[in-house]
Parts: structure tokens; sequence; C-alpha cells
DNA sequence: CATAAAAAAAGCAAGCTTGTCTGTTTTAAG
DNA sequence: CTTAAAACAGACAAGCTTGCTTTTTTTATG
């Protein structure tokens, strides 16, 4: 149906590689157990792997056999970890969660906070930083994801409160990096903005010409529009 | 896979009733001839089906048994029409194409035009409208190809060219009904503009809370910046 | 009415995906 | 060394989807 192909040996090696890193027998130093140890670095060649599977050929037409395969397992040992195809997706979800918050927290934490006054220089560096953060791949994997759910009740149910927790600590970041950004009501609706231009660009992209004139233009415009909610409903206490 | 049910005995009436609407048989009053207004009449239902089944199932779990059950035809006589499934989501292209650019510019009609100077009201009836429309089944039927496109070259190629033609369609559109903003690129980044955040707002509405109240207020910040834009940019001729 | 063509309906084989099942290897423990 | 459990590997049947083929019905035409 769909010929897309996954990276053929970059990450076939990665497991093997991590494994004789590891010591390959009797040699247990690690003292807890070799074993359990194994058993997370194969769970999480799966979790990758299956990543890569949807940013490369999408949710839908991802099967059990190309993660496994991409991930450098057999199916067999795949069922072990996960005994159903949409065990594995939970446990995607669930590991994406940790993956974007920690990934847009390191992109954020490029920008100089602290400073008593917000400046301009300071929003174009997030505004840019929600651009990169939408191009990475635990972005696109999670899309893929979040799509599929609008037609999919049980995936939706699945992410719902894992959705909800991270709209919850990805507010929560923004508001550590901008303190002096008083009305929180403007605050989240300047974050809401953004990220819906984000995620709509991201999207568009895709196959669109000129894309990046396009794409800059915007970003300006945004940049533009949050200096000046700043400005007016920033600085006052309690405005809203 | 998936058990979101299409509706069930809503549209396999249509047909029939569109049939016998047309005087069953011998009463070819209609001149040119029943056979070929019958095929048209079964291919439409089909197109219309498919993209029901899109807004219900999605692109990928959609099946061509799905859709003639929709349709309420054989998958036989489908196959009639259309040799394979995508044929089937070539035609459901095209004739998105087309239905889309019709409901814009209905829903852009009702902007008062021709006024002397642009208003306040009248950028606010347009995103609006932009609201609306991707609010549509045709909106989201697209939305699920041009999705699955991403990982699907035999589907990117074919729309492609439907692609590139509705986004000249669309921008003319919009210059139609705001023939008083000089600066065609200051134009097109606020086009640009509202058409990311409408994207980005109906793919996230889908399973977040709130989602009225910070879509309002996104609306009214897009429309501050429309109206910014519009002063700072658009009276004066040839700023670009 | 007869005939050819179009349209529609139904059946069938091939391929793919999933989940389970069985067998083998590796690790931990006595 | 032996044994139990975990991890791994591969094979299998069941179900579904697609496209093709065959048969029947409907329409157009002489």
């Amino acid at each position: 149906m769909q010929g897309n192909k996954v990276s053929e040996q970059a990450s076939q090696a990665t497991l093997s590689e991590l494994r004789v890193k590891e010591g390959r027998r009797g040699d247990s130093r690690s003292g807890g157990g070799w074993q359990a140890e194994k058993s997370a670095l194969t769970r999480q060649a799966i979790l990758d792997a299956a990543i890569r599977c949807f940013v490369d050929c999408g949710y839908n037409t991802t099967t059990t056999a190309m993660i496994s395969a991409e991930a450098g397992v057999s199916r067999g040992a795949m069922m072990h970890h996960f005994p159903s195809r949409m065990a594995v997706m939970a446990a995607v979800v669930a590991h994406l969660h940790e993956l974007r918050l920690s990934e847009y927290r390191s992109l954020m934490a490029d920008i100089d906070d602290s400073s008593k006054q917000l400046t301009r220089a300071e929003i174009r560096k997030s505004v840019l930083a929600a651009w990169e953060y939408v191009n990475l791949p635990s972005f696109v994997a999670h899309q893929e994801l979040q799509f599929a759910a609008r037609t999919d009740a049980e995936l939706r149910e699945l992410m719902q409160s894992f959705e909800l927790d991270f709209e919850k600590q990805f507010l929560k970041t923004v508001k550590s990096v901008f303190p002096h950004w008083k009305s929180l009501k403007s605050l989240q609706a300047a974050h809401d903005l953004v990220q819906f231009v984000m995620r709509g660009m991201a999207i568009s992209l895709h196959q669109l010409p000129d894309n990046e004139k396009r794409v800059n233009h915007v970003v300006e415009l945004v940049i533009d529009e949050l200096a000046r909610i700043y400005e007016v409903e920033g600085e006052v206490e309690g405005a809203d």
C-alpha cells in the first residue's frame, strides 16, 4: 500500500552496540540486574523505532513488523514486552510525553531568563524555539498519534490524560520563562496563539511553495503581536 | 481495528431517492441520456460517501467496502466507476477542490464588500468565516488527505497540482473581498497567519478543555493583529 | 422485440497484519 | 551443575482488504 522505507541499518546496530557496550556475559558488574537492564534497553529501542516509523510512515500504516524490524528485534521479542499493538502505542504515548516536555524545556532554556524586563529579543527567541519544537521528530510523531486519535476512540481515551497534563506542564514552562508577564490570561492566549500558528505551519509546510519566506513573515507577525500583547496587558497586574 | 460507524441509513436512501425522483423507467424525458445521468449520480454518491467516511473514520481506515456501503452501492458497481482505491481518492481530491472553494466563497460572500474603507467589522467577519470554514466536513476530509499525503508519495503527487491551484484561488478570493488592501505582500502574510491559526485550532480543539474560550480569545488576537497590519501597511500603496 | 453496451451485483484468490502458540537461548539462583 | 524464569525467535491460523472475474440487470438502439 505504501513504500516508505525507514532508515535501513542506521539503528539496527544500535541495540547490538549498546548490548556489547555493556559487556556481553558474566560481566554483570552493574550489580542490580543485567537482565532488567537489557529488558529496558530493548524496550527503549522499540519505542524509539516506533517514533521513527510514525515520522516516516505515519501512525496507521505502521505495523508491528515494521517497528520490530526498525528496532532490530524479532516480532516475538516485541510481543513479549508489549502483548498487543495498542500496548506499544500506549508506551509510545507515555514516552513521547516526557520526551517532548524535555525537549521543549531544553529549547526554551536558551532564552535569557530572570531579566527584569521582557525584551523583544526574548520574545523572538521563544517563538523561534516553538518553531524548532514543532519540527522535531517527537512532535511529528505525537502529531500522528493525536491526528489518528480523532477517529480512533481507543487511542483518544489512551492519550486523554497525557494531553491534559502536557498542556499544564507546557504552560508552566512558559510561565517560568516569562515570569514578568503578569496577566496569566493574556499569557495563556499568547501561548495558544503561538502553538496554533506553529501547528498550522507544521502541517501546511509539507507541500507548499515558498514556505520559508511565508513562514518567516508569519513568524514576524506573531512576534509583533506578542510584543503588543505584552505591552498592553503584560505589565498591568490584575488586568484581567 | 476501529469501530467508528458512519451514518447508518442517513444517506443510503439518498441515492435511491434521487433515482426515483428522476422517474424510474422509460421516463427518459431528460432527453440527452438517463444512463449518463444515472452514472454521474452514483459517482457523486460515492464521492460524498467517501468524504463522510474520511470525517468519521479517517483516510487510512476508510476501505472501499466502507465507501460503497455508505454510498448505498455494491462494491462491484463502485469498481466499475473507479477501478482502484486510489482512483476513488483522486476523484475525491478533485471533488473537494471545487467544493471547498465554493464553500469558502460562499462564506466570504456574506461580508459587505465594495465599501470604500476596510472596517474592523469586516475583518472580524472574515476571520469568523475562516473559522467556520475549517469546521466544515469538506475541510476535515481534505485535511485527512493532506495529512496522509505526508507519508504517502502516491497521494502527495496526486494532490500536488490541486494544492497549488487551490492556494492561488484561495488568495484570489481574499483579494476580491479586500480590494482596498493595497500591499499584496502584507495581505498574503495576513492570509497565511489566519490560515495557520485556523488549521492549528482545528486540529487541537478535538481533545482540549475550555477550547471555546481559548479559541475565542485567540480569534480576537488575530483580529487585532490583522487590523494593525492593515493600518500600518494596508493603506500605503507600494509599501513592499 | 432483439441486441449490444453500460451498469450493477456477487464471488474468489492473493497478500498483509495481528495475535497466539511453540520452541530455543540467555540469565538468575540454588 | 541444575533448574526456573525471563527473554528471544520463528511459525501458524484467522480476519480483513484489495483487485479481478463472472454473472445478472438495466439502458440505448435498430
